[in-house]
Order: structure tokens, then sequence, then C-alpha cells
DNA sequence: ATTGTTTTGAAATTTTTGATACAGCTTTTG
DNA sequence: CAAAAGCTGTATCAAAAATTTCAAAACAAT
């Protein structure tokens, strides 16, 4: 298997490239089809088969010749051809935006780190303000109780949410998502309480029997997730979507942490009147062991 | 009254935006529907109703409510207004790829990832490729025993690196730094062991000491700190620091995170022979529980 | 001109798609 | 705790879309 990586950063031709070569075979009708699909590429070709017909002023039967000529099985395959060019292209002048590197880097590492920096911007993106404040001001309501959980690999972001909250307010909790081990502590969960659970794909069961059990004992439930969305979303009242897409193997995290660091800062700074003395005397203790 | 024409070029509000900011007025399958077209935006609302509804995990007729409250008047008429919105993005001179869309975020989130985002550069830049791709090799050679280890925050990082190293090889282990959990352990550890130290300012006592005496007895220890180099890097083989200002009263791990996920993904690949069955296995048995 | 070939569109057909009615369930409210 | 309001999915239907059929028109070659 050929590193990806390593392939030239050659556009793949498109479509209308491939077009525009063909031209001189095309009969007089496909021309008429080709030359208005090629003047609102791609989007003429995005509507339906009697509109694009209507506007090259040919039938539908001729659009539809033409469709399959070019080698697709009917209409709905090439639009989908379409679409996912347009998805491709769109998509890769973002990763193209500020080449990083000048040679320096190791080139693993900086391909990762430009998916990443792409990742944290979609991310941002496509968060809702509200969405974001109301979790905010959900963390920082001193009389709620804040559990923190994950799954095999999200744990670790759920841990280390967990190590910083702790020390910014009390009454807050890191679950291993192990049913054998939360199952005693479930049975304190109610309404005063949020869950923040952290799941990726591959969702993990565990996880979700966790989240829908503390909503159905009326706890208020927190998701942090990919994009295509854990199935608690079902159960959550706020759900926090970050990309997790990199050329690895692995799905990455950065955008989750991204997540987590900016809703930590943003609970601090909100109750700092209370956290500075409490960090204060963290690192009275520490100093003193 | 100023000529319409030499208006700044302000983009008209998208229709993503909008959703943005209504989304705590949705209901839970509407908010479904709204992540994942937000998430692939405007592709998966280009596809068809049952299409879109699977993808996000609700039914067509959610789908349907969701468009008709977004105030179209069908489905067709909503693909009609992003078929022409998207049109008009690519025709107008190359959006954005520039500052992180600042009225629609949450300003403290965009702020916090634009300062995430430069520490990313910050931190690629100034990795040694030698330096990382001797940590890769390290970590790559299954007669060795990887261990990971941080602190109180970083040792989450810790916990993240062994979940994914686990599973690509054997011989992967975490350790807590408390000394009293690590002190038997220290025995075994010898000239075959690589020490992985996640290691932060407020350089943690406990993580020193741990460092210290692994280096004493024989192993090798990789260290990734931050630019100001915790006191490990005295007995570090190798050093990777990372960058970790953030506009918040924390210190931000992500350029940690960056470099813990770009070695793993370089170790996967360089071990996927081996590592593929494994993956392959783990994924059987999760399936299987 | 006449025949054979290719191209084309009107109409019929089939498939897909969007829309709706309704009933079960959850959450909220009094 | 019961009633009301709201939300969501199943089943169904109607509409629209893609596709096929087929005969007429255009064209080319003799």
């Amino acid at each position: 298997m050929p590193d990806l990586a390593s392939l030239p950063p050659v556009d793949p031709p498109s479509l209308a490239d491939r077009i525009r070569h063909e031209m001189e075979y095309f009969t007089p009708s496909e021309k008429r089809a080709a030359h208005v699909l090629l003047s609102h590429y791609p989007f003429a070709g995005l509507e339906t088969v009697a509109e694009f017909a209507a506007r090259a002023g040919i039938s539908a039967p001729s659009v539809l010749r033409f469709v399959t000529r070019l080698g697709f099985s009917g209409f709905p395959d090439f639009q989908k051809h379409l679409r996912e060019e347009l998805e491709a292209q769109l998509l890769s002048p973002l990763a193209k935006a500020g080449p990083l590197d000048n040679g320096q880097a190791a080139p693993a590492l900086a391909a990762f780190a430009e998916a990443t920096i792409a990742n944290l911007r979609a991310t941002v993106e496509n968060i809702a303000p509200a969405e974001f404040n109301a979790v905010v001001t959900l963390l920082s309501d001193q009389r709620r109780t804040i559990h923190f959980t994950g799954g095999r690999f999200t744990g670790a972001l759920a841990r280390y949410a967990e190590s910083h909250l702790r020390i910014v307010r009390s009454h807050v909790h890191a679950i291993d998502s192990q049913p054998a081990l939360w199952r005693d502590r479930m049975i304190e969960i109610g309404r005063k309480d949020v869950l923040v659970v952290f799941d990726i794909r591959r969702y993990q069961d565990d996880s979700v029997l966790l989240a829908e059990t503390a909503a159905k004992q009326g706890a208020t439930v927190v998701l942090v997730t990919d994009p295509w969305l854990s199935p608690i979303a079902r159960v959550a009242r706020h759900v926090l979507p970050a990309h997790v897409t990199a050329p690895s193997n692995w799905d990455s995290s950065a955008g989750l942490m991204l997540l987590t660091e900016a809703l930590i800062g943003a609970v601090t700074k909100r109750l700092w009147e209370t956290a500075k003395p409490r960090m204060e005397a963290v690192e009275r203790l520490r100093r003193s062991e």
C-alpha cells in the first residue's frame, strides 16, 4: 500500500476536463448540454433532469443520454459525482491554506499539524455560540455536581477536564466508563447533576449506557463528540461536535481537547472570585509537601 | 447616502449562521439535523431527505419539520437555497481563509482556537525532525518496553498515548506518577525500557524523581515538555518541546496532544504489518462483547 | 430521390422522493 | 400525580423525478 502522504499533490482531473476533451465526439444535443454544464459548472448539473434540459434547450432524454455517455449509470449517479467533486475541491483549499513548513519540520509531523489545524478551524466554526455558552454556565453552577466520563481513548480527556475543574470548584468527579465501576455511583446521580461525556466514533456501548442511565435519572447530559454524533446525542441536552479526521489510522482528539480547554478556561474566568483562592491554596499545599 | 456598490463586501449571513444562532430553540431531533448539516455544510443537505435523515439518525419527517422551521416551503426549496448560496460563495472572490470567523463563534472559543493554532505552528517549527524521527524509531522497537507517565494534568496525556499504543504493539504501560504506586514497578525498569514523560511547568517533583530513577537504571527517557524545559531534560535522551500559552489561567496541552498523536500515528504506520491484525482483533473482541 | 443510419423529443412507465396523518411516547405543567 | 402539550417515528400516500419506449425528424450516402 503506497503511503498516501507521499503521493504527489495533484488534483484529480475533474469531470469538466474530461468533457472538454471529449467535446468533439458529442452529438449536437450533447454539446449543448455540455456547454451549459461547463458554463455553470457544476451547479447546472445539480438541478433536476427537466430543469437541466430546459436550460440547455434540449429534451430530458438527451440529457440522460449525455450523462450515460459520460459513463454514469444514471442521473443520480452523475449528481453524486458532482457533489463529491465539489466537496473535495471546497475542502482542499482549507488544507492548503498556509503550508506550514519550510522543509524543516518532520513531514509526518507537519502533515499532522496541518490536518489538526484544519480540524480546529472547522470545529470552532461549527459550534453554536449559545450552545457553548450554555455549557459554560452549566459547569459554572456551583450548586450542581459535575461528572466527566469517556471511552477507551476519550477517557483521558475526561480525566484531563476533571483534573483542572476540580481545582476551580468543588463537586467535580471523573467516572470510569466500565459499568462495574459506575453502577454503584449511579444511584446518587439525579436532577442536580451534570454528566459530561466524551464519545467519538466506535461509540462505546458502556458510555452510551452510562449516559442513558444518567439521563433517565434526570441528570443533564453534555456530549462532546465527532461530527457524526454519538448516539448519546439522543439523550444529551447539549452537543459540542469536533472534527477528528487526521492523516493517521486513528482519529485525532485535538478538537475535543480544544473544546475542553476552552470550556475550562471560560469557567475558570467566570468563577474567578472563588477559583483564585482555591488555586492559591492548592499551590501552597504543593510547595509544602 | 453611500453608494450601495461601494459598501464593504460583507457576505450575507449564510443559512449556517442562522442555524448556529437558533440552535438553542431547536428540538433534540432538529439539533441533530442541524449538527449534521453544519458539519458537512452544505453537502449533507444536497442529498435526499432519506439520506440526510439516516446520516443524522432521525426520521425523514423530522428532517422535513427541520427545514420547514427554517422557513422553507419544502425540501426542494431548501436545496435550491443551498445550491444558490454555494454558487454565490464559490464565485465570490475566494472566501475567508484568514482569521477565524469572528462574529459567529463564541468569542472565548475563537480566541482560544487562535492561540492554540499559533501554538501548534510554533511547536512544529521548533521540533527537530531528527529528534521526532528518533522517538518514532524508539517507540517502534518491539523489543523494548514502553512506559508512559505524566503529572497531575499531563497524566491524562500519558494515558491517552498508552491507550492507543497498547493496541498497536505489546509491552506498553502507563505509570501513575504517585511515588507510592511506582516504587515497586521501578525495579523491573532497565536498559531495554523506554520512559516517555509528559511534564510542563509547575514541573512535578514526582515526575522528576521518577524520570531520574529510571535514567539511573539505564532506561531511555523521552521528555515531552514546554519550551522552558522541565528539569527532566537533563536526564532525557530526547526532548520534544511544545508551546503551551493560552488566553486562560491554565496552560494549553494541545501542542502536547499534537506531538502525541503524530507520534502514535507514525508508529502505527511503521508497524502496520503487525499492528493491523492486532487492531482487527481488538475490533472483533469489542463486537463480540 | 431513396434508403439506411443517427439523432431527437413526446409520451408512457417505473422508480424514487417528499409530504402527511396518526399514534405512541416524553416532557412539562398545573 | 394527572392532564396537557410537545416531540418523534411508522405507515401511507401523492407528487415528482428519472428512465424507457418508440416513432418522427434530420442527415448522409448512394
